[in-house]
DNA sequence: AAAATATCATAAGGGCCCCTGATTAATATG
DNA sequence: CATATTAATCAGGGGCCCTTATGATATTTT
């Protein structure tokens, strides 16, 4: 094995292994806190951060997922009171999709979160690591788009609108 | 807010970033390969990498989950044919669990996979992602043992086994 | 007005991870 | 030998994500 293998090879296992303790490192070490997902009910929050009041069936063209998935997720937000449902005027068939305030705030909450461990790195680090993951996200977004434009389009506004919203203005 | 937190504050964003989009990336991107999980039967699979020939209640006790859980994920296993059981001949009722050929190559091959974005960064900056992460893992499994000992140094033991193998030989 | 279409909800199912409770089979203990 | 105790399994359940099939309601099209 050559030298740049091993290389890529460690920094590959480091990531994987960073991915699964911080799995470990949330269920033991930190108290439930509101945490984004791209799957399920995460992913209508995260669609709706983008752009609120859409009616499951945008939400369902939009993130690839079938209406009644849709439905279902839409269903269990409403039961945790982070969005709110309401008839269109226009069109009677359609159900709205609100982020209500707890809503917003559960996503904020998320994204402002800063897990202890990253104290473990000076400011430099901080900044040195921001940078590396920006480059390998920007290869992964440019490998999603190229198996699948819309979706991969889509998320990256999504988390680029999320993640960046603050330092933006 | 001061300038160190918003450091730290992209620097968790964009960890978070990577987190959720590496499972786009697996899902669209790739083919379906093996990955380890440190949940269900990928947790099994790594405690049997770092003790084979174990009985289900050692696994059980081992892992901290109930026998009933990991009765279920080492028949699933099975059926995978990635371990075999195997009465004990001095306890007739102990089913010892062992990895097969399959089993061993699905670990190693899940270790050695390196994913195509890491080609994104240099020699040095995967250097520098390595070191950054060993930073953040450390601080990680300290935490981990602060809250749970027995946990925590379990899996640190089965990762560093796992993950540093082939460079301590 | 009738037919086609669109939106949404419900039901059923499958896969994953996990649990508690009860049962069978084997071993250890009194 | 009778009675625990132990290993493992079965049964049932809960939560998550996600699917297809089906039906109800509302709107558009003809």
């Amino acid at each position: 094995m050559v030298a740049n293998e091993a290389k890529a090879e460690l920094a590959a296992g480091k990531l994987a292994e960073y991915e699964q303790l911080s799995k470990i490192y949330d269920d033991i070490v930190k108290q439930t806190r509101p945490h984004l997902t791209v799957e399920g009910q995460g992913k209508i929050l995260l669609a709706l951060t983008d752009e609120d009041h859409q009616s499951q069936r945008q939400l369902a063209t939009h993130l690839g997922m079938s209406p009644q998935s849709t439905s279902e997720f839409v269903a269990k937000l409403a039961k945790r009171n982070l969005v709110t449902l309401s008839k269109s005027t226009k069109d009677r068939r359609v159900n709205l999709v609100s982020l209500t305030d707890a809503g917003r705030q559960e996503i904020t909450s998320a994204a402002q979160e800063v897990p202890p461990f990253l104290q473990a790195l000076s400011e430099a680090e901080q900044d040195q690591l921001a940078a590396l993951l920006t480059k390998i996200t920007n290869a992964m977004y440019a490998d999603i788009d190229a198996a699948n434009p819309t979706l991969g389009v889509k998320f990256h506004k999504l988390f680029a609108a999320h993640y960046l919203k603050r330092f933006k203005k």
